[in-house]
DNA sequence: AGCACGCCGACT
DNA sequence: GTCGGCGTGCTC
């Protein structure tokens, strides 16, 4: 690696060596910059530069081999070029295919390359160069076991997708159903073919049990990439994935660029989860990257779910992915009595923030009066959602959105849960300053305080991002909950992903009215989703387990599937037909072009604008144009938003919207988000 | 995204 | 009179 001080530029028309880097910001350009002849050997695409950038560095990402130029001038900028300062080895270099990967990510999801490209590689630890070996968190890896058991069932799975080792596959099968064993036993086949494995998950963070299984069950040391992980750390797990001392990853989404040579497999578990939608910076599907990795380096891939999305399921019938179900819950395991509590018409329990009939209550003390334990689901953190002033009925809000503040009890604060504004708990309302103020709705914090003065056998945690500050912190409250200490645990969404809790035979939803009418078209689909995910934890262990779900909606179609009353292949059905008839995904394609700005006048008239424009391009083809409209939440961090929305059967036409709203906003007020394949979309 | 430069309120 | 609030604008 050689340095050299940047100096203001080269004599005129001498020839010098220019080379073009992407830099990680959100920029949709390159930049040139001067290099040495003998740095220009060694500059491939896909290496790390240092470079001068404003008055500061910039570590980027070289995205073509150098050129040498007769004269500088002739490229047209204004100032003298700035000359590269340092080269990263060769061992840093981003491989090929995944450089090819950021490249064919850029151009999809219309995000600039160097965004991506350091998703792809951690850039700054690379070029800081720091040699100190950091510890990587690698327990002793005791002797692979047993061949593991597989049942018939698996088995038949298992020897189909070794069969067609290229073949995309769905497999489809219910929680329990054994899918990890699968996964393990096709990735030893991979591994001893010299081959590298990728499994994504939704949240590494919230399934530390994944981790050991897979690495039991390989007997191999493995990566495991999340964001918890220091700038060092994630360095050297990149280091030992792409020099193969490492042929394993488990991680969240952008595991997906893995820097092994040559990958035989990867696994999308989980795969009709949100969050591989990454929203910030870099947007991109890690579900639909990984299909388009696997296909490029003819990795197989398998997609696991209990749940497919619907994207999947028209693959599927489109033959690009292979479909195989398992049905069976291994060793027998009979799926859950699922129990619906009709809120609107049973005798509620008085006095307390959450409705609960008086059955519910008196079953979860059957259950723990039994020495079972129980999960109680609700998807709102904190006391209460909001406080309302009971003499002029007005509700505390978030001045920089357009939300109203949640209590939280304990920490004696209201806060926003899109911004994380906190502040005080006001003794008088601000309007009519009446002293009155009152609590209305349900969050996580007043189940925990209210439930066990109801139920004195309950010992209760409550695990929710604000109790979970830390990856040790959560293995405290689930190791916690897997003693005798503990009968109840208590929580939001987290309580759900994937944990094993045996002991556990009585799941309560508290209100499912919370998951419907989302304003989203792929409401329904996710709060069937999430019910048979939170579903899936009742009954793990040897005794039958029951689900309780409350509700004053109990004639919403989701609930009919859930309780087998219409079969999933129908809900299914329907579903598709509507999407089918209004050309939402996976019938078409979407973009969602969002403009933001601290005045609404400015946004709205911005956004009008932007209608126009597309609506009269000349080139326009075969797209449908909705709104300007108003998303849900109105106002974030003080910036009014507008949203655009346009639908096309193809990618291209997408494209062209966004090049014309590109074009546009240039010299707008507003600052503009593209979104291509949108999640949450009204 | 950073991180500047550039114009209006409370301080040694 | 300044220190500094964060509002636009640029980065080869």
């Amino acid at each position: 690696m050689s340095v050299i001080t940047p100096t203001s530029g080269s004599p005129m028309n001498s020839p010098v060596w220019v080379v073009e880097v992407a830099l990680p910001r959100p920029i949709d350009q390159f930049f040139t910059y001067e290099i040495q002849e003998d740095q220009a050997e060694l500059a491939l695409p896909g290496c790390w530069v240092k470079v001068p950038f404003g008055r500061m560095s910039a570590v980027g990402v070289i995205v073509r081999a150098p050129k040498k130029i007769d004269d500088v001038k002739s490229l047209g900028f204004t100032q003298v070029l700035k000359k590269v300062i340092k080269v990263g080895e060769v061992s840093d270099q981003i491989p090929s295919l995944v450089f090819k990967l950021c490249q064919w990510a850029s151009d999809y999801y219309q995000s600039p390359l160097g965004e991506l490209l350091s998703m792809a590689a951690p850039l700054s630890a690379l070029s800081s160069g720091v040699n100190v070996r950091t510890q990587l968190p690698q327990p002793e890896i005791s002797n692979s076991r047993s061949g593991l058991v597989l049942n018939d069932e698996q088995r038949s799975v298992l020897s189909a997708i070794t069969a067609e080792p290229e073949k995309a596959f769905l497999i489809d099968g219910v929680t329990g159903s054994g899918k990890t064993e699968i996964y393990i036993e096709r990735a030893k086949k991979v591994l001893a073919q010299e081959k590298g494995v990728i499994i994504l998950v939704p949240e590494i963070a919230l399934t530390p049990q994944l981790e050991s299984r897979v690495r039991e069950g390989l007997g191999v040391p493995i990566a495991v990439l999340h964001s918890a992980l220091s700038d060092g750390q994630r360095r050297d797990y990149w280091l030992k994935l792409k020099s193969g001392e490492l042929r394993v990853v488990v991680g969240a989404r952008s595991a997906l660029f893995a820097p092994m040579k040559s990958c035989g497999l990867i696994v999308v578990d989980e795969e009709h989860d949100a969050s591989y939608k990454q929203e910030e910076r870099a947007r991109y599907q890690a579900r639909d990257l990984a299909f388009v990795r696997a296909k490029k380096e003819k990795a197989q891939i398998l997609f696991g779910s209990a749940t497919p999305s619907l994207e999947t399921l028209e693959r599927v019938r489109e033959e690009k992915i292979g479909y195989l179900k398992l049905e069976k819950r291994i060793i027998n395991r009979s799926m859950p009595k699922v129990e619906l509590v009709n809120l609107t018409d049973e005798p509620l329990i008085a006095g307390i923030q959450a409705p609960f009939s008086e059955r519910t209550i008196e079953k979860i003390k059957l259950t723990l009066q039994k020495g079972e334990k129980v999960l109680i689901y609700l998807n709102r953190r904190g006391f209460a959602s909001y406080l309302v002033c009971l003499d002029c009925g007005e509700v505390s809000e978030c001045p920089r959105c357009s939300l109203s503040l949640t209590y939280h009890k304990r920490k004696k604060k209201l806060v926003c849960h899109t911004c994380d504004f906190h502040s005080e708990i006001p003794d008088h309302c601000k309007g009519c300053k009446g002293v009155d103020l009152h609590p209305i709705g349900a969050g996580t914090e007043s189940l925990e305080d209210e439930l066990p003065a109801l139920i004195p056998e309950m010992k209760a945690l409550r695990l929710d991002r604000d109790q979970v500050t830390s990856q040790t912190r959560l293995k405290k409250i689930l190791s916690d909950f897997s003693s005798d200490q503990y009968n109840t645990l208590m929580g939001t969404q987290m309580v759900v992903k994937g944990h094993d809790f045996s002991e556990v035979t009585l799941v309560v939803v508290v209100l499912a009215d919370g998951l419907f009418r989302w304003p989203d078209f792929r409401s329904n689909e996710r709060a069937y989703q999430t019910l048979t995910q939170v579903a899936g934890r009742a009954g793990r262990g040897e005794k039958p387990g029951e689900v309780w779900i409350q509700t004053f909606d109990i004639d919403h179609p989701v609930l009919s599937v859930i309780l087998g009353r219409i079969s999933r292949e129908d809900f299914y059905k329907s579903e598709q037909e509507l999407r089918s008839l209004l050309h939402y995904p996976p019938y078409g394609r979407l973009l969602r072009l969002r403009l933001t700005h601290d005045t609404e006048s400015v946004v709205k008239k911005e956004a009008d604008q932007i209608v126009q424009m597309i609506t009269i391009d000349p080139e326009k083809t075969d797209i449908e144009i909705l709104g300007p409209s108003t998303p849900m939440i109105e106002r974030v961090r003080g910036e009014h938003r507008m949203d655009i929305l346009i639908k096309s059967s193809q990618i291209q036409w997408i494209h062209r919207a966004v090049k014309v709203a590109k074009k546009m906003t240039s010299n707008f007020k507003s600052t503009l988000l593209v979104d291509v394949d949108p999640y949450g979309v009204s």
